[in-house]
DNA sequence: TGGCGCTTTGTTATCGCTAACAATCAGCTG
DNA sequence: CAGCTGATTGTTAGCGATAACAAAGCGCCA
């Protein structure tokens, strides 16, 4: 119906003329305000849809000061757990009306996690959650001062920032008490690198539950979280596996993660031991693929949806309230039992 | 000191105030403006760092009419690939000074990618990545229209969006001629779901290559990207290693994705037949641990990180001028010779 | 039928920035 | 030394929404 050429998308007040209302009523149907009369609302919505119109968010976010965005810095994000937990994010934070702003770490330096920072401020997001399980990182935010609240994911509960995390203590003492019910006389750890959070978590559970049960622990080895890793102590554990007599001879070893658990695995096939009938296997995290693993591999499952949900809304709260009492929030994991405990051998 | 008590952050106004100039003028200063005396400009950015300014985004974006934002748009977010392009493409927007938006798909279907796609709008994102490789999808979405310059990747190169894409069908005759290279007969595949559109790219490529060598290519075995559907795949292949004669068992298998070719090992191993000897296996994809596979993994690698880059390039160059023509870029990958196709046996 | 109170709608100011234009100042030129 | 030019700075007008207030419309009672 040939009213000037517009070049650029509607604005409220293109909607208005078209409805013949003021922007403001628009604003109203816009916003879901009750006062408007059910005809007018409805020759507004039928403008807005003939128009296309789309409100546009800067200016909103302008006059409201709220920008409906949230950051969110991750370290290792291609890893399967990382990868997971900034999805869970996301549907949450989708689920609440909030966008997701993602920025990777390829570093976890102070600097590399104050530039992300920076980054995400610069575009005024109301709020971050931090996912880097690593004690130095989470220790130099907890120095920093930021102008919006913060959350971290696996960061901890001892410093003062609220904060999301498994419960990495009791998986790892699920495993360990399901080693030696197995009849294992001890359990030996394959720990990742102490630095990480859940690193130390893990190695405490495993510690706590062989002094429970009154068992002596064994001189743990050390991995980076990689297969590769994995595979050394494996060449290792092999080796002790021959070398050591009868009663102190690895028979049963609880391995911090998945990927290492594969390196173990591999390492062990190599040197022709069984598992789980010479040695029993288990890891942390399930991956997927885990359960294909030769022999399929016993570990403990994370929820990850729990935890990304958990995040959102510790944060949304935070944002609501700054001032609130800092609050940390713990998520139970689960036991799996495959094979490589002596647990059934078809998958 | 002792202005008023201010409550919120500092203005441009604030900082020209504080500087003793206009607002204006702090303007310039950030903006980088070549005609402001130098006294001036080292005075406000006193100011700038004495009150703590940052600039609003919001008000920002609402008068240039540019967010400044990207989005992206990518399934199954939690596998490697997927999450490596993910953290590509993050890294070289910020690098361009942009933010990244992020929303990942649980499912494919055409309903959900608009919703994200909407929700992505109704931010004002600038333009946007998806990464679904999904034949329906990508049709679906060269159907839509959309407020802002779409690109793909691994989108394919058939229909008219711009994207990038490794080039899977030459990785794919990388490793089949590799196979026949080393004196096999004949190269058995298992393909990932034809509706993806690497799967498709991935089994032209062993099926052309085969040809090409005037060899009778044999039936394709069909997975579905994971290690249970390769489990399966592999216990066929077994059964045909047993049950057909020596001239036609397959001795040599391409299976079109990692995860799926560890299964393959596994019902392989299970099977007692041994690999490479028996069989040889490639994947593709080059997992970090497929150096780890028992045995490891012959498999194709690609650069993720010139994807994600390509993908920004392409996206960028598409927002400053979306007249310009259509263009697809092509990434090439690398074959890995491991193990499991004969290749040194320590990783 | 005048007036009170509620619903419905419109008007104006404002968020914090950039763009466009205006004004000032200095140095040079003729 | 008036006038022109270019560098530097300031002033004003939006961008497109929401918030606060003002005004109009309507029903109902005394």
């Amino acid at each position: 119906m040939g009213e000037v050429g517009d070049r650029h998308a509607p604005t409220m007040e293109d909607v208005a003329r078209e409805a013949g209302v003021s922007h403001q009523t628009v604003s109203r149907v816009l916003s879901g305000h009750p006062n408007v009369r059910e005809s007018t609302r409805e020759r507004v919505r039928e403008a807005i849809a003939l128009l296309g119109y789309r409100p546009n968010s800067a200016a909103r976010a302008l006059v409201t000061r709220r920008s409906r965005t949230l950051g969110v810095v991750a370290a290792n994000t291609t890893l399967y757990g990382p990868a997971s937990t900034l999805a869970g994010l996301e549907h949450a934070a989708r689920r609440s009306g909030y966008l997701v702003a993602a920025v990777s770490l390829d570093q976890l330096s102070e600097t590399a996690l104050k530039q992300a920072l920076d980054h995400l401020a610069a575009w005024g997001v109301e709020g971050v959650v931090v996912m880097t399980p690593h004690q130095g990182a989470v220790a130099a935010l907890a120095r920093m001062t930021h102008p919006f609240p913060v959350v971290t994911v696996e960061g901890g509960h001892d410093l003062d920032l609220p904060g999301v995390a498994l419960d990495q203590y009791t998986g790892a003492r699920m495993v360990t008490e399901h080693l030696l019910s197995l009849g294992h006389a001890s359990v030996w750890h394959v720990a990742g690198p102490r630095q990480w959070i859940e690193a130390e978590g893990r190695f405490q559970g495993w510690r706590s539950a062989l002094e429970d049960a009154g068992v002596h622990a064994p001189e743990h080895l050390n991995g980076d979280w990689s297969a590769a890793s994995g595979y050394r102590a494996g060449k290792l554990l092999a080796a002790a596996h021959r070398g050591l007599e009868q009663g102190s001879r690895p028979t049963a070893v609880f391995v911090a993660n998945d990927h290492m658990a594969l390196g173990v695995l591999r390492a062990l096939g190599e040197a022709d031991l069984r598992v789980p009938e010479d040695i029993a296997v288990a890891g942390f995290d399930d991956l997927p693929e885990a359960e294909y693993f030769s022999p399929p591999l016993s570990t403990v499952r994370q929820d990850f949806t729990a935890i990304g949900q958990a995040g959102i809304d510790l944060l949304l709260q935070r944002i609501e309230d700054p001032a609130a009492p800092t609050r940390h929030v713990t998520i139970t994991p689960e036991l799996i039992v495959r094979h490589s405990t002596g647990g059934p051998r078809a998958s």
